[in-house]
RNA sequence: GCGUCUGUCGUCAAGCGGUUAAGACCUCGGAUUGUGGUUCCGAUAUGCAUGGGUUCGAAUCCCAUCAGACGCCCCA
């Protein structure tokens, strides 16, 4: 036998037994999205590698160490490890901003990221998000996030909890980042290796470190206080506690986590993450925020938005496995080709149907009826001759045989039941 | 990129230095050429992720590689 090949690291067949949650989470996001006014948009899969670079930022892991990347006629290209970008480099191209606000767009669709595989991490992943353009106030912010739970709430994800935090503006955080700077400056050499690396790549993280060591530091009350103190300006304040009025207002329940920085560098003001204590250590099933200068910083015009994703692999691991619906009828008979025309009949008026194509014997074919379908339609030389069929109920075992005008009928009754 | 653990049939597995490599499920065939889901028989790994090594002898021990699971980093 010839070598087999193998799924590549990091990527999974969806099987037929898995793919009923697929369409679950799929029809359920048009359902929702489209009751708040989403359109739903496909962007191409790979993308100029400038897109990702500019977009998601190039002190961000994600673009560093995590993209496919590949060359073709002198072109760089990239699998898009996330849709933000590209969504916004359509909303750009296709003159979207002459549109009258907000433009919502949705998108459901394969990422690449080139990382180690782990629970809840794929390099090929699915995800589902939406973009929301043009608006600056934070009604927008409180909508977006108000519609990730309720699609959460739609698959039946209630125990799952929501952490906002507000990075403020370009200007604010600055100063921000600076404080924090200072005040861990004569810690330096006592931080671990990922926080020193951290301490000038993005300050704002090194705050969520898991080292014993480094949690002490963080703890000491004089870096306590620039942690706790409320950094940002008086309109990125305003802004966020106007989002916690909205969200109080739709019972919505919230954390707020000082510590969530979100490692895209294009958030400003609201970010937020929804949680899930099932999931082991990669346990946010959504992620976003607001992104004012994602848009300008790609060519486009100055245009606030506001945005999530959400891992598909990640909800359907929370979600329960669908069962795969059996045929409404598996049609038994020695005579292929009479068996074919019959299904072909039943088909075209809407019924699943197969039958055997291998002209094996009659309780074979019963065995396998019994095992894919609800219904077995006997179809032997008696009822060809007669025009008749023999329906079995193959749960109750149930048999009659009617005309074969009146299978259609019967065949509905059934399926209504 | 780093760390820990794990790779025996399509699936779940037993075996832990000398076995004919158990068993179960699935699949296929027969008992049973017009009545299934029960039952009973039978078939299905010359091979234990791959490549080296140790040994009289390796699925079992060692090394490397590859793959998987989980964690770190980072992220959905």
């Amino acid at each position: 036998m010839a070598k087999i090949i193998n799924v590549i690291k990091g990527t999974k067949d969806i099987l037929p037994q898995e793919i009923g949650q697929w369409h679950n989470l799929e029809q359920k996001a048009l359902e929702i999205f489209t009751s708040y006014g989403y359109k739903e948009i496909r962007t191409p899969i790979f993308e100029a590698t400038e897109l990702f670079a500019r977009g998601v930022g190039d002190t961000t892991d994600i673009v560093n160490k995590e993209m496919y990347t590949f060359e073709k006629s002198d072109r760089s290209l990239t699998l898009r490890p996330e849709n933000t970008a590209g969504v916004v480099r359509s909303y750009i191209e296709n003159g979207m901003s002459r549109l009258s606000p907000p433009v919502k767009l949705w998108y459901k669709g394969p990422m690449f990221r080139y990382e180690r595989p782990q629970a809840g991490r794929q390099r090929q992943f699915h995800q589902v998000g939406v973009e929301l353009f043009g608006i600056k106030q934070p009604a927008a912010d409180a909508e977006v996030i108000l519609l990730a739970v309720n699609y959460l709430n739609a698959l039946g994800l209630n125990d799952l909890e929501v952490e906002i935090n507000s990075l403020g503006c370009p200007e604010c955080r600055e100063e921000y980042k600076k404080k924090i700077k200072e005040v861990l400056k004569p810690e330096f050499d006592n931080l671990c290796e990922d926080c020193q690396n951290r301490y000038e790549k993005n300050p704002l993280r090194l705050l969520d470190c898991k080292v014993e060591s480094c949690k002490t530091i963080f703890a000491k009350p004089e870096i306590q206080k620039v942690i706790q103190s409320d950094f940002i300006c008086e309109d990125c304040a305003q802004h966020f506690a106007e989002l916690k009025k909205y969200l109080d207002k739709m019972n919505v329940k919230y954390t707020v986590n000082k510590l969530l920085v979100r490692g895209l560098d294009y958030y400003n003001r609201t970010v937020f993450e929804i949680k899930s204590n099932n999931l082991g250590s990669q346990n946010a099933v959504c992620g976003g925020g607001r992104y004012d200068s994602l848009v300008r910083n790609l060519g486009g015009e100055d245009t606030p938005a506001v945005g999530w994703a959400m891992g598909m692999e990640r909800l359907n691991a929370l979600l329960p496995k669908c069962e795969l619906s059996k045929l409404d009828a598996y049609i038994v008979s020695n005579s292929s080709i009479d068996a074919l025309e019959l299904a072909e009949e039943l088909r075209k008026q809407g019924f699943n149907v197969e039958f055997d194509l291998s002209n094996k014997k009659f309780t074979k074919q019963l065995e396998k009826a019994s095992k894919v379908a609800k219904y077995a339609i006997i179809l032997g030389e008696d009822e060809i001759q007669k025009g008749q069929v023999s329906v079995k109920n193959l749960d109750t075992a149930v048999q009659e045989t009617i005309d074969r005008k009146d299978l259609r009928s019967k065949l509905e009754n059934v399926k209504n039941s």
